[in-house]
DNA sequence: TTACAAGCTGTACTTGGGTACAGAGTCAAG
DNA sequence: CTTGACTCTGTACCCAAGTACAGCTTGTAA
């Protein structure tokens, strides 16, 4: 009874809550590794590659682009200070998004304020700070 | 003397510190208004358009997307009370985005430092950190 | 006037992360 | 043995925000 039915791409899609076709992209662009086709038959997955595509999903979230997780894959068996190397990387970008953001999320605000000061419809303070110049430094 | 040479498309890309491929993309895009070709000759461009290639790029620094800015201009003239929903819809979007980095931040940092933790090459903490699941919350 | 720079038009290409579809082949249940 | 669900392969398409290029016309300075 328990023959375990065999992992093919479906099957596996549904177990990793991905798309068929994003599995099939993935193999394209050498992220998992695309099992031999049986001369006649449908391709079977080992388990592990449930694992795999979590970990990608995981590594997307984590704000890691595919190319980017190709290296970790990559470096992952061996190379433990490269894989550090890339993570302080990405914390290092992502923190620098963060202050962009905030001064952004600032500059939005006040923006908005100042609407809510002037009620005639006719002049747009938002819109009239916008179309000011200075305000907001060059990112550094 | 001062005949003030007319903006032409390169001399406007220039003035707006933009490239005059992207002005011609704008105007296909309806951004900016494409000034009647004369029978022979170049297009002239007002000096008006300076500001608006400087107003969209102000707005893009704001995580507005074209699409967002268009509707900006088109409101713009008219209508305060639409162009501040507008703006307050990007400002919750935005916080949104900062409290995800932040958390992917904490992640990264943690598994950062549980690197440090074990200099030995073999097995990689933060490797085996993004293989478990659980540690990044669904966004909510 | 002749060369060279600049503008014009239209189309195609780029990146990233996929999705969609057509036209086959194959498997498994009834 | 047939039907329907699934897989396979390949190609094309989507989005945003442009960039690049070919082949032409026009403007301008020497």
């Amino acid at each position: 009874m328990n023959t375990l039915k065999p992992l093919t791409i479906g099957a596996l899609a549904k177990q990793a809550n991905v798309n068929k076709e994003t599995i099939r992209y993935y193999q394209k662009q050498g992220l998992i590794i695309e099992p031999q086709k049986p001369l006649n038959g449908f391709r079977h997955y080992p388990a592990s590659t449930i694992e795999r595509l979590l970990f990608i999903k995981r590594a997307q979230q984590l704000g890691f682009s595919l190319k980017e997780i190709k290296q970790l894959l990559l470096l992952g068996e061996k190379n433990c200070q490269d894989v550090q190397q890339l993570a302080k990387a990405k914390r290092d970008k992502i923190e620098q998004q963060i202050k962009s953001l905030q001064q952004i999320n600032s500059v939005l605000n006040d923006m908005i304020n100042q609407c809510d000061n002037n009620n005639d419809t006719d002049d747009c303070r938002l819109i009239s700070a916008l179309s000011k110049q200075g305000f907001l430094q060059p990112m550094t």
